[in-house]
RNA sequence: GCCUGGGUGGCGGAAUUGGCAUACGCGCAGGACUUAAAAUCCUGUGGCUGCAUAAGCCGUGAGGGUUCGAGUCCCUCCUCAGGCACCA
């Protein structure tokens, strides 16, 4: 009597097993003796939140665990550990909805996710763990926060912020998406001018671009790298501000970035941001000008600065501007031209202000005709194009039609002076040598990236450890009294002050200065949920249990950090929704260390691959409002855990979003259940013949040619992360292998295991069951050595036969003849189809060895 | 508007990188087992013409091109998804 497929009868009996063997183990080579590079396996680890694992989760974590295993099995060194991002907003939020501390909600969240884990069979070092809310943990993260103000990368600054209303605290550009709302609670958000920790990440911006093109990461991440770092080319141009109520000597200039001087002969006017140091210089009566004007720019700077930069930059809003009667003097011309103030400009953006050139700019030209500003073009599509400019309307002619529109592409300068006949591409050189030769102008670089607003006005983060004294200024604090730790509190709502809750205890607040001893106080924002993520794949590699006593903590950090065999991240795989904010973080901070000394390596992540989304049957988001969500541990109880780990394997490409289909799930079980029967089978076989003793049986020569393809293409996909192909090949084989257990040829033992060995990544319980219970191994399959693919050459190859290039019929031809053309030639003659088309023709024939045939009839 | 990916049966998706299009799975149809259903197993399954498991034609978003040969390369267009968007 054979046994049936009972995942639930096994699979927990191999979590023990495998925790009591140590199976999983980090081998860490004493003196990396091992010829084979290490590999360092990561998922983007989770938030560890209330609900569970997530299918999506699954996904990406048996992914790891699938190439985890491969490398293991193949005797690489492998790191593959596991922790969690337990601060931030998320876990705030459902502490709050719970009304429980999130200090106590966290661990039974954290509880859950590993006992979800481990029954789904993740080769986790679970000797490694963490959670970035572990006072150890963040000792070291207070510890880098020190050493990054120590070298000028953090500093504090009155700043307009974006800030949430509903969830009371300041946010990062990033954290606001396009429709103004805020990423984590969807509700809208507004401005404030709160005191903040600034991380001046602009001044990586080059290097956080150069650096992209060493990395194996998916296009489009690269891209939207790339995107938001933002960098363009141009030149600063200074225009002298004329006015009398500046002394003789004493002379301003407004400076603008362009990334087009060529079109500096077509400025009409310039235009300032309301938060350009003119517009406050106005309002201080630095400059003279009428006093119906100042009131109306003043009415409108205040307006625009109420906006939030999305109302401002939406593009279907008609351009506004305040003209300030000022007049600025043309570098190159000498003209006056005008100087308006206009919230299409941003002051954050290169100098804050731009040279209106409405002929060659959209923008421009929209804000030109509103206000009547001269149009004057200087640029043509070539020499003799034709335009006309009426009523502030400007049109050109291109091909034959008469277009109303700026001409923004390059051209050939006209109306330009000196410079006249030139391309684009010239005058951008010439005309910036000039500038500069006049010392108006000189060639620049612009980012679109933005300094990092690092605080965060809530309880459930990283405290900041630094002190305020009014004597000495911000200090941090000394590292013997790391970690600073967060108070447990009663209350850990936001306060309405905008400030977070550690300013309402006073034991947390009040403290001394570490310089001067004097009275000061804390600082009481807490970091930002990025913090922890920026650096746990290095503890993870960490060796954690060395610890010299009195050991500064530099030095523990060298020591354990810099000549660490594991970094950096060889894998990472994780959701594409994290294409710029904790990549970029992350890449930073790598950067900052670098350069501290503390890390001898530039990029953390060096192969970056995306996992698509788990839609719901339905195709939508799976959410408890829409009633479809689907819980692994349902699942698992059903169909047990290989079933599920295969599945999410197999249903598209690791990239690809799919959504859930329990028809599909069937049949990854009905696959795991026929090859559980071929090896109950093969047991009884073993038990009545001679099948597991020495005596040599007859084996299936087509079946072990189709072993050793498969055993190659599964190689191969897993490598590549294409772990659907994988498994259809082995699917694939279980259909001929099937076929054979029935006759009475079959695989030797060793065959046989083979294949179990190849299927382990996949479905590890059902691999080990088999492995000790049918062929009785005492080691682990998970630890057994991959198996080489041997060449089994077929004897005979099929060659198709085209006639025309349409398929008329095939051929089987032997292996030794396979590269003689006269015999293929021969060979498809006899073939009465081919014979059909061909009779009494002449023809052409291509043959390409051992693919195709082709007849040419001519 | 700009950037990046895609578009292949009823569905999810394969295709050795220019060489038998639709592997593998789901679904569907027919059959076996069963009093019956579920489960399981077997067979078939791109479309059209055909009694046909005969023969042939058409077929990878659309149109054109290169080639003995195109899902794959080139040009033009349509369309879907994601990202960015007054960045001067």
């Amino acid at each position: 009597m054979k046994d049936k497929y009972q995942p639930e009868k096994f699979e927990e009996k191999w979590i023990e097993a495998w925790e009591r063997e140590g199976v999983y183990k980090t081998c860490q080579p004493a003196n990396s003796q091992t010829s084979k590079p290490k590999q360092y396996v990561l998922s983007m680890f989770p938030y560890p939140s209330g609900a569970g694992l997530h299918v999506g989760h699954v996904r990406i974590y048996t992914g790891t665990d699938v190439l985890a295993r491969f490398f293991r099995m193949n005797g690489y060194p492998v790191l593959h550990p596991m922790g969690w991002d337990a601060f931030g907003l998320p876990a705030e939020n459902a502490a709050i909805k719970a009304k429980k501390n999130p200090m106590d909600l966290v661990p039974k969240n954290i509880a859950n996710f590993r006992r979800q884990m481990k029954m789904l069979g993740f080769s986790y070092d679970w000797e490694r763990e963490f959670s970035t809310t572990d006072p150890e943990y963040y000792k070291w993260t207070q510890w880098l926060f020190i050493q990054f103000f120590k070298m000028g990368l953090l500093y504090k600054k009155e700043i307009p912020v974006y800030y949430c209303p509903s969830c009371k605290t300041g946010l990062a550009e990033e954290e606001v998406l396009p429709d103004g709302t805020h990423e984590r609670c969807q509700k809208p958000i507004t401005r404030k001018t709160l005191p903040q920790w600034v991380f001046q990440i602009t001044k990586y911006a080059d290097r956080l671009l150069e650096d992209l093109k060493d990395l194996d990461w998916p296009q489009g991440i690269l891209e939207m790298q790339k995107n938001w770092i933002g960098r363009s080319e141009g030149a600063e141009i200074k225009f002298k501000i004329k006015n009398q109520k500046l002394k003789i000597n004493e002379e301003k200039f407004i400076k603008v970035f362009t990334t087009r001087p060529d079109t500096l002969f077509g400025v009409t006017a310039l235009v300032v941001a309301p938060e350009h140091w003119l517009i406050d210089e106005i309002q201080n009566s630095k400059f003279k000008i009428q006093k119906e004007k100042l009131e109306e720019i003043k009415k409108y700077v205040e307006e625009a600065k109420r906006k939030l930069d999305l109302v401002r930059t939406d593009l279907t809003k008609e351009k506004t501007g305040v003209d300030t009667g000022l007049k600025a003097i043309h570098p190159l011309t000498g003209e006056e031209i005008p100087i308006w103030v206009a919230d299409y400009v941003l002051g954050w953006y290169g100098e804050g202000a731009v040279m209106v050139v409405p002929a060659h700019d959209e923008r421009d030209y929209e804000f030109a005709k509103k206000y009547g500003l001269p149009i004057k073009v200087v640029i043509l599509p070539d020499k003799n194009s034709k335009f006309k400019i009426q009523n502030s309307k400007l049109q050109f002619k291109i091909q034959n039609e008469w277009k109303e529109e700026a001409y923004t592409d390059y051209g050939i300068l006209v109306n330009s002076g000196e410079f006249d006949g030139l391309t684009s591409e010239q005058a951008i050189e010439k005309i910036t040598e000039k500038l500069q030769a006049l010392n108006l102008g000189k060639k620049t670089v612009q980012y679109k990236l933005r300094d990092w607003i690092f605080s965060r006005q809530r309880y459930w983060g990283e405290p900041i450890p630094m002190v305020n004294c009014k004597k000495c200024g911000w200090q941090p604090i000394d590292e013997k009294d790391l970690p600073l730790k967060l108070p447990y509190v009663e209350s850990y709502e936001p306060l309405e002050s905008g400030e977070s809750p550690l300013a309402a205890i006073p034991e947390f607040v009040t403290t001394t200065c570490p310089k001067c001893g004097g009275p000061a106080k804390r600082e009481t924002d807490t970091m930002p949920n990025w913090a922890g993520s920026c650096w746990y794949f290095i503890r993870f590699a960490q060796n954690q249990k060395s610890k010299i006593k009195n050991q500064k903590l530099e030095e523990e950090w060298k020591e354990k950090t810099k000549n660490n065999f594991f970094l950096p991240v060889d894998w990472y795989l994780g959701g594409a929704e994290h294409a710029v904010l904790h990549l970029l973080y992350a890449r930073f901070w790598v950067k900052a260390l670098y350069d501290l000394g503390l890390l001898n390596f530039k990029e953390p992540f060096l192969r970056l691959r995306n996992v698509g989304m788990v839609l719901a049957e339905d195709h939508r988001k799976m959410s408890k409002s829409f009633g479809n969500v689907i819980n692994p541990d349902d699942v698992v109880k059903e169909y047990g855990a290989d079933t599920l780990r295969l599945y999410e394997m197999f249903m598209a490409p690791f990239s690809s979003e799919i959504a859930w289909s329990t028809k599909a799930l069937q049949g990854c079980y009905r696959f795991l259940k026929r090859v559980w029967e071929i090896y109950q089978k093969l047991k009884v076989k073993s038990q009545s013949a001679s099948w597991r003793t020495k005596v040599k049986i007859e084996e299936d020569r087509q079946l072990v040619a189709k072993l050793n393809k498969t055993i190659k293409k599964v190689t191969e996909d897993i490598s590549q992360i294409k772990f659907n192909t994988a498994i259809a090949a082995m699917m694939e084989f279980v259909n001929d292998f099937e076929k054979s257990v029935e006759s009475d040829k079959n695989l030797s033992v060793e065959n046989a295991k083979k294949f179990l060995q190849i299927l382990a990544p996949f479905a590890p319980f059902l691999t080990e069951e088999i492995w000790r219970e049918v062929f009785g191994e005492k080691t682990s399959i998970h630890l057994s050595i991959w198996p080489k693919p041997e060449e089994v050459e077929d004897e005979e190859i099929v060659i198709p036969v085209q006639v025309n290039g349409k398929l008329r019929a095939t051929i089987k031809v032997k292996r030794e003849t396979y590269n003689v053309k006269r015999e293929i030639e021969k060979i498809a003659l006899e073939n009465e189809k081919v014979k059909k088309y061909l009779e009494g023709k002449k023809y052409k024939m291509i043959y390409i060895e051992g693919k195709i045939v082709n007849f040419i009839i001519v």
